[in-house]
DNA sequence: TATGTTGTCGCAAACCTTTGCAACAACTGG
DNA sequence: CCAGTTGTTGCAAAGGTTTGCGACAACATA
């Protein structure tokens, strides 16, 4: 039995129901490689089932991710999912300038979840942990450009769009 | 200087304007106890200047967040700001269940920040840090309620609305 | 104080996501 | 295999947040 059959064996067990439309977008995201946007799953999900619709996609999503199936990563405040691989479970670190999505392995948490359990009796919802910030890359280019007019503090360097 | 005029200074050395806006959003802010909802800004602020546009509101409150004058609270896919209070920084814990926001003081994130910056060389925006998850009270609860009913597995107890 | 530059505001519209509702369909029990 | 129960869907609308744009106003400079 795959991992998604096992997972549709799981929401039927809760009482959910294996419907055309879960199982179409569960196939969908199961295809990609890496985290998909809404939007995206959706395109491919009509190209199959032209009336399946973006609120149902939303949805499923959002049960997809309760159950466990999916991981939910949000990246410039946009909902990306990705199968979640049994055995591979990764968090994100997002970079803010780039919105790039970096893999994190639970390894660097655990810590940090036990001592929030032990001390606050807070169970942190890890599964779906995501850290944004800045990347390598982003990170060298900041540099850089300050070198480039070594003055201090920075004051109103990029086209000053409304904020 | 308080920390507000101290705020207010930095804005301007960096190139942006005092405006009546920003003075009455920042007032405000300041003035409630606690994280506040947009609205509850918004309501506050119209009573003072009937004209200040709730997309104003959205704005002032993103640059004060970006310059680190507030601190801002994702509380069930609702904004919340805070004033930052320098000296007290904190980070937050918010509960799924009950969307109560608990405070975490720096001092639990300085090593994943360290390793993460170490690793990966990837700067967390741990100033607007929050974790989700589940705080005490509703743990106790939900472990309540299976006790009452110690079948397994939970199936499809809560009423089914959607998902 | 007068003047120019450019950051900011209000407004309306767009964007992403969620939700209410009635029709529909997946599962259960007979 | 049929009927009943109730979870699910599509649709339309709402909700929270962001954005484009022209008019306006804050600051700097002289």
């Amino acid at each position: 039995m795959t991992s998604q059959e096992q997972s549709l064996q799981q929401l039927q067990s809760l009482g959910y129901r294996l419907t055309p439309q879960r199982l179409l977008v569960l196939a969908i995201v199961a295809g990609g490689d890496g985290h998909m946007g809404v939007d995206e799953i959706h395109r491919q999900a009509r190209a199959a089932y032209p009336y399946l619709d973006l609120a149902t996609v939303y949805r499923t999503l959002r049960l997809f991710k309760q159950v466990g199936v999916v991981t939910e990563v949000d990246i410039d405040n946009r909902l990306h999912y990705e199968l979640t691989a049994p055995g591979e479970k990764h968090h994100h670190m997002v970079c803010r300038a780039c919105h790039r999505a970096l893999n994190l392995s639970p390894h660097y948490l655990e810590d940090f979840r036990d001592t929030l359990l032990r001390e606050f009796d807070f169970e942190p919802d890890i599964a779906h942990f995501t850290v944004s910030g800045h990347c390598r890359g982003c990170r060298e280019m900041a540099a850089a450009v300050n070198d480039q007019s070594p003055m201090a503090a920075e004051p109103a360097d990029a086209a000053k769009r409304d904020y």
